[in-house]
DNA sequence: CTCAATCGAGTAAACCTTTACCCGAACCGC
DNA sequence: GCGGTTCGGGTAAAGGTTTACTCGATTGAG
C-alpha cells in the first residue's frame, strides 16, 4: 500500500488526446525548449532541427496554449477598447479599425460599452484589469475620469481622444477638427452661402466645444460674420438635431445653409428639413461630421466631413503599443484629412 | 560558494509591488487555498474566514490572474464571436447583445470579421483555436464549411445561425421568419395591397431563401397571388436594392407595396422611389427586414419587420454555455417576435 | 595537442491559480 | 472516555509555456 506506483491525478492516463509542446518535442525528437525557441524564432535554433520542428507542428496542427504563454512571459497580447455604444453608427468602423490593426500585429481585444452608464464602465474596467489587458484606448463620449484610476493606478496604458488626464502612460490622440471644418465652410463659402448655422453637441463635452470652435474660426477665416444666434446647442442624437432645426428654420430669415457637430444631428436637419417642405440642398444646405456610412443611405446622400476612423483606430493601436513595447511616446498629434 | 542561499530568480528582490493570491493570504492569516475558495464562492469556507480574505482583498485591490486560473482550470471564459463585417449596419446591435449576455454571465468576447474573404475566416479561426475559445458563434453570411472544421475537430462548440453542419457540439438557431414575414404582408394585405412585390438576398444564402420561401407561403396565406415576375434577386445591398426596385417601377403596371429581405435594400428602394418622384408610403409602400437602428433615420422612417439582434444574440449564448457547461442541447429553435 | 572560448541545446524553475488529497480537531454514539 | 465520522483548512501538484542557467561538444588559437 505504501509504496505504490505514483499515479497520474489529473491527466488521463492515455494523454493521447493532448497536443502540447511536450507532444511536439517527443515527435521532433528535441527539448520543449527547442520548440519554444523555434516558435518564438529566436535565431539560434539550428536551421534543421527548426525545419523537422515546424514540421511536427504542421503535422500536429499545433497552437501554443496562449493562456500559459501569457501567464508566464506577462505579456497578454490584449487591447481594451471602450466606447459609448456599439450601436452608435460611430463605433462600428472605430471598432473594425482597431479589430484589424490589432490583429495585424498579433493582438486580440476587448470590447466593452458603457452605454453612458457609470456602473457599466465600472464593469468594463474591471473586465480589463482581470484580463490584464495590456493597454486600454477609451473612446467614449464623457469620460468618467475617477474611475479610470483603476487601470492608471496599475499602470496600463491608456489613449484618450481629445482630452485626459496628464499622466505618465496616457496618450492623448488630438483630432484636428479645424482642419476639416474649415473645408467644410469653404465648400459652403464657395456655393455662395453666406448665412451658416452651426449645431453644436452637448457642450459638455471637450470633443463638441472643439467642433465649435473650429467652426467660428474657419467662418472667421471665410470672412463671414458668425451670427451668435445662428449657433444652438444640440445634444447629437437625432431629436436634437430636430429640434434645433425647427428653431433654425422658424426663425424670420433663416440661414442657407447647416453645419451640424455630428452626423446623427444632420439626419435629424434633414427630417426637419423634409418635414417644413424643404428641399435639400436646393432650399437648405447640410453638412455633417464623422462620415460614419449610413450618410451614404440618406435621402439625399449627407454631405458630411470625413474623420477618418481608421486612422483613428489606427494611432489609438499604434500609441498603445509605443507604451507597452516600450518606445515611450508621450503624446500623439492626430491630424485629420 | 556551494551552500549559497537560493536565490529568488526571476521575480524582483523586493515583491512589494506584485499582489497575488499569497500576498492576500499572508494579510489574511490564511492559506491560498483558503483565498480561492473563498473567491470562488466554496460553501465549505467558514464564514468568519471568508469576511476577512474579502476585506483584505477589498484593501489590495487585488483582481486573480485570469490568466492562471484558465490554465489551471482549463476554461478560457472566451467565447467567440465571427461576424462578416462590424461595420454592416445589421451587426452591431448583435455584437452588443453579445457582449452584454456573454459578460452577464462572466464570460468575455473575441470578435472576428471575416469581410467575405476566406483568408480572414482562416485568421479568425486561428485565433479561436489559440484563445482557446470556448465555443464559437459563426454570425456570417456564407458559411466556409471546410475551414471551421479546424474548430469542430478540437470540439469547440458552434454556433450557426439556420443551417450548418449536423454533428455534435454544433447548434443551429433556427429563425423563423414565417412569423414576422406573415405579419408584414397581412399589415400591407389590411392596408388593401394586393400586388406586392419581393427582393430577395443572394440565392446562396440559405437565409436569403427561405426569407423567399416564407415571403411565397405569406402571400398564399392571405389569399394573394405572388406572379412571378414581382419576386427579383437582390444582393442584400443598397445598390442590389436600387437595381431591382428599377426594374419593378419601370414595369408596366408597377407593384403597389415593396417587400426586401433586408433593411438596406428597402433603403435601395427607398432611393430609387425618390428618384422616380414616388411618395413613400402614398404611391408605394416599401418594408424592410431586421429593423437595424438606422430605418429610423431614413426619410421617411422606413417600415421594418423586426428581427430581434438581442434575441438572437442572446440565444448563441444560451446555446454555447448549454455545450460548455454540459447540459447538452442537440439543437435550439429561435422563435421571432 | 591542449586549453579556452563559443555555440547550441537541454534541464528545471517560475508564472499564478485550482483542487485532490491529507490531517488535525471537534463531535457523536456507545 | 474512546473509536469513528465529519468537517474545514492546509499542502502540494498540476496546468503549458518561457527562459536563466548549465553543460557538452565543437572549434580556434597557441
Amino acid at each position: 500500500m505504501t509504496d505504490s506506483v505514483p499515479k497520474p491525478k489529473r491527466r488521463s492516463a492515455q494523454n493521447s488526446e493532448r497536443v502540447d509542446i511536450h507532444t511536439v518535442a517527443r515527435l521532433a525528437n528535441v527539448s520543449i525548449a527547442t520548440v519554444s525557441r523555434t516558435i518564438n524564432h529566436i535565431p539560434t535554433v539550428n536551421p534543421r532541427m527548426a525545419k523537422r520542428v515546424w514540421q511536427v507542428i504542421k503535422e500536429l496542427n499545433y497552437f501554443p496554449n496562449s493562456q500559459a504563454r501569457s501567464l508566464v512571459s506577462g505579456r497578454s497580447r490584449l487591447l481594451g477598447l471602450i466606447v459609448s455604444e456599439i450601436t452608435n453608427p460611430f463605433f462600428p468602423e472605430l471598432i473594425q479599425g482597431f479589430e484589424d490593426i490589432a490583429v495585424e500585429h498579433g493582438y486580440e481585444i476587448l470590447i466593452g460599452s458603457t452605454n453612458y452608464e457609470p456602473e457599466r464602465m465600472k464593469r468594463c474596467i474591471r473586465r480589463m484589469v482581470e484580463r490584464k489587458a495590456e493597454g486600454v484606448a477609451v473612446m467614449t463620449f464623457g469620460i468618467e475620469e475617477p474611475l479610470l484610476d483603476q487601470l492608471a493606478d496599475r499602470k496600463v496604458p491608456l489613449v484618450f481622444v481629445d482630452v485626459g488626464p496628464e499622466r505618465p502612460g496616457i496618450s492623448l490622440l488630438h483630432v484636428d477638427y479645424h482642419h476639416g471644418i474649415r473645408q467644410g465652410v469653404q465648400h459652403l463659402a464657395a456655393l455662395g452661402h453666406r448665412d451658416i448655422a452651426f449645431i453644436t453637441g452637448p457642450l459638455k463635452l471637450h470633443s463638441a466645444q472643439s467642433r465649435l470652435a473650429a467652426f467660428q474660426r474657419a467662418v472667421q477665416e471665410c470672412g463671414i460674420v458668425a451670427d451668435k444666434e445662428r449657433i444652438i446647442e444640440g445634444d447629437h442624437t437625432m431629436e436634437g438635431g430636430m429640434a434645433a432645426a425647427e428653431k433654425l428654420l422658424d426663425s424670420v430669415k433663416r440661414p442657407t445653409a447647416v453645419m451640424c457637430s455630428n452626423d446623427v444631428t444632420a439626419i435629424g436637419v434633414l427630417h426637419e428639413a423634409y418635414r417644413a417642405g424643404l428641399r435639400v440642398p436646393d432650399d437648405l444646405s447640410v453638412i455633417g461630421f464623422d462620415n460614419i456610412h449610413i450618410t451614404q443611405m440618406t435621402i439625399p446622400p449627407l454631405t458630411t466631413i470625413q474623420m477618418s476612423c481608421f486612422e483613428l483606430a489606427k494611432a489609438a493601436v499604434l500609441a498603445l503599443r509605443a507604451h507597452v513595447e516600450g518606445t515611450p511616446e508621450p503624446k500623439r498629434e492626430y491630424p485629420i484629412e
